[in-house]
DNA sequence: GGAAAATCTTCCGCAGCACGGAATATGATT
DNA sequence: AATCATATTCCGTGCTGCGGAAGATTTTCC
């Protein structure tokens, strides 16, 4: 599975990730020095997205941004993913009757990446922002992903923590083997809370979506301000854990 | 500029673009058929976007599906799209002063492209949907960003649709020498009618959005029935302009 | 249930294309 | 005006991606 790639695609799909963390606005040497490779190669990759309009140049400025042709692609693409749209009257539904933050998010190797989500008028709190990623361990979304996983997948995925977590707050867990509590709580329960390890006083609550295939493809959470979930923690497990439910039988999981 | 391309970055974008219009599930023999490509390239790079998980394999009917790192790339990037977020608080105001649907598009090649919406209760027409696209010429939004280009862009569009120009409705202008008039009416006076060209019954009214190299990079546009939108006419034509040049403004536009 | 057909995947040798160093153009800074 | 920083073009070499063909695998049909 791992092997004939084409390497000039990886190259391209490597340029067009840079739009997504950091800035919307890359000078080539900007993207030379992020990539590591030679100007040349780089000037010609971005010239293609370019040419096709998937990066604009500034005329000026000289440097790109993302072009009317990939907000296009992501427009559709979004505008037609199954989850984002399954998922979306589900979302409303929960924020309506918890009457608060409510978040969408799916999970890419050691990160989790939020695909929508649903304010209240109630909620001031949470500076989760759509396109904007998170680290898995330190997220209720993400644990609860991660909890669906093989256990080889959680080894490695452990194995990587141990050297690359770090703490965001007092609570964060770095260590492996807490995770690894953390995780087999969520497998059993089929949810998972983030009690202040991303962000001081924030709490989060999330249960994993599944599709067809048994496979965990994304995650509802709700968050709020400690003071707040406390009092109806049991009603938001409950409520959290039906909205996943019935999200994954939306995309045609059966038990 | 047209030179210099890597092609197989061209070829994988023109598959990640059989997603944007059409299935959102697509079988290798699909795929082949479509881009006329031997099946071994076509295979090859498919399974380069499948490794990165911009695609993903559905193992059992082994068809294709855009992936997790395709939602995260298009939601990042519409999350951060400058003409996007800065448009959306202004289609919100827009909405509520009018009362109608109101879509923000771009302009690609011949078509124009939703990319954003925003609806009331009272507006039931609209088939529109985000990431979907119609033809430039049967638009409000469409002649309202074609006018802002050079003649020479004109024209070539023009001798396009001479061949290209299908009717949607009895009204829809298929004529060259029509739509040169209707996009030097949009010229002088900076905004564009659609009456009844793309839908029975349905009227729209659009102005074009510029960033600050005075590009028409986008249209704010309302639409609704006639019976409604003919009373308030005047009203919707100074509101849309209005809030075209709010949006332009905010992206650096002086004049 | 077995044979044939359709589709997906792997193999491999050849050639074209993308690579990247070096030279040139453009434009900012002093 | 001279220097530096950055973007763009040029061009020869070698590697990489191409695509025909063979091999799996799944589906269809009798």
């Amino acid at each position: 599975m791992a092997k004939e790639q084409v390497s000039s695609i990886l190259r391209a799909l490597q340029i067009l990730e840079c739009f997504m963390d950091g800035d919307t606005e890359w000078t080539l040497k900007a993207l030379v020095e992020r990539l590591g490779l030679p100007t040349t190669t780089v000037y010609r990759q971005v010239s293609t997205l370019a040419e096709r309009q998937y990066l604009e140049q500034d005329p000026v400025r000289k440097s790109y941004r993302p072009g009317p042709r990939l907000l296009m692609l992501s427009s559709a693409v979004l505008g037609r993913s199954d989850l984002r749209c399954t998922a979306r009257p589900e979302l409303e539904r929960l924020s309506e009757a918890l009457q608060e933050t409510i978040n969408l998010s799916v999970l890419l190797e050691h990160d989790i990446f939020y695909l929508d989500k649903v304010e209240t008028r109630r909620s001031i709190v949470c500076n989760t922002q759509v396109g904007s990623r998170a680290p898995a361990y330190a997220t209720s979304a993400g644990k609860a992903m991660l909890s669906c996983r093989s256990d080889a997948c959680i080894e490695e995925y452990c194995r990587w923590m141990a050297g690359a977590a770090r703490p965001l707050t007092e609570r964060t867990i770095t260590d492996p083997a807490r995770l690894r509590e953390e995780l087999a709580f969520a497998r059993l329960h089929g949810y998972a809370v983030d009690d202040g390890e991303i962000e001081e006083g924030l709490i989060c609550v999330a249960a994993p979506i599944c599709d067809m295939n048994h496979r965990a493809v994304g995650a509802v959470s709700v968050s709020g301000p400690d003071y707040r979930m406390q009092a109806d923690r049991e009603l938001m497990i409950r409520e959290v854990r039906r909205t996943a439910r019935n999200i994954s039988q939306l995309l045609g999981f059966r038990e």
